[in-house]
DNA sequence: CGGATACCGTCCGGGGCAGGACGTTCCCAT
DNA sequence: ATGGGAACGTCCTGCCCCGGACGGTATCCG
């Protein structure tokens, strides 16, 4: 068995079949409806967050998290750390040793606002966007590896499904 | 802003509109491209994991997990505590300290093992039983009232698709 | 039959993460 | 002006979780 059956399903479709052509997959069994739904999305979540951890690691950083923050500070930057934490779901004291860290390796830096003395705005530095921008494509190439057997409809699609089941007028738990 | 957005993408699709019909999601904008999947796949799981966590707690258990190795005891039994931990992506220990739990609530028993007296085999009681029962059909609800906006094609289609996904040849990391 | 090796479950230690309390600063009403 | 309440970030604390070491057992091989 190569790979760990979620309880209460038993999936006789093959996961792996890609249904050949360039579109999207036929729900073709109805054995899929009995598959938990969390378990499936925490499986999926976890091995891709694996993958992605590994690419970080390999790169210096120590995690996803680390370079999420990175990436959201190199959109847009100017908000401070609270800001950040809620947006990106992170508790304010988990950024606040994440920023300690990635602050230690000279990647961003604490800029203090001039509005308002408590608040401090992260910033990255030029070796941070270097290094972000070198991760993308590594994480470019891992995502793709993963979603070898997705054609780009089935990409879009899932990502559409994900990004409205992600949404919610609660952000309930911390993510990442 | 009612959701965080996630880092280098800014989604010009609207989330929570429904393609009315019963037809699967049309891709509809490109920008979705963007959208970092890790992000979404995490953002998506923590939220569905906090929905079920709070399901699972209102039933006197500690969290989803629980109910996840209640369910898989229930499915199928006899299998050893290491087996149980390797299907269900939980570590050995945790599990021990899990099932420590469960035991302590009358929910399971460790039968031990005729034939290897090393082994232990976690055994579903009567009361578990009937817990997983009614906590399956809360879990339904709760599913049901996350999925409200998805088409029955769409539901079916998330659940292939990220069957797909969470199939790999390396379980890497521990899921839920 | 006896020793060596591999394996199952438990216990212990380290690390990461979140909640609560605290110091500092801002804002507003009086 | 000034005092009270709220807000931002940090420190401290407790919790959960995983990796490694240990006792107990099975299996293999001489």
């Amino acid at each position: 068995m190569p790979v760990p059956s979620p309880p209460s399903a038993k999936l006789s479709v093959d996961p792996t079949a890609m249904p050949d052509g360039g579109k999207a997959a036929d729900v073709q069994a109805a054995d899929v409806q009995a598959a938990d739904l969390t378990w499936l999305l925490n499986r999926a979540a976890a091995r891709m967050r694996g993958e992605l951890d590994a690419v970080a690691r390999g790169h210096g950083l120590a995690g996803v998290r680390d370079w999420i923050v990175l990436t959201a500070l190199g959109v847009e930057g100017g908000r401070t750390q609270l800001q950040l934490g809620r947006e990106l779901g992170v508790d304010k004291t988990t950024l606040t040793s994440l920023l300690d860290r990635l602050e230690g390796d000279e990647l961003v830096v604490r800029r203090l606002d001039l509005r308002d003395r408590r608040a401090r705005i992260p910033e990255v530095t030029e070796a941070g966007r270097r290094l972000q921008t070198r991760i993308a494509v590594a994480r470019d190439e891992a995502e793709a590896r993963l979603l070898a057997a997705f054609s780009p409809d089935e990409r879009r699609l899932l990502r559409v499904l994900l990004t409205r089941l992600a949404d919610s007028t609660a952000a309930s738990g911390p993510c990442l």
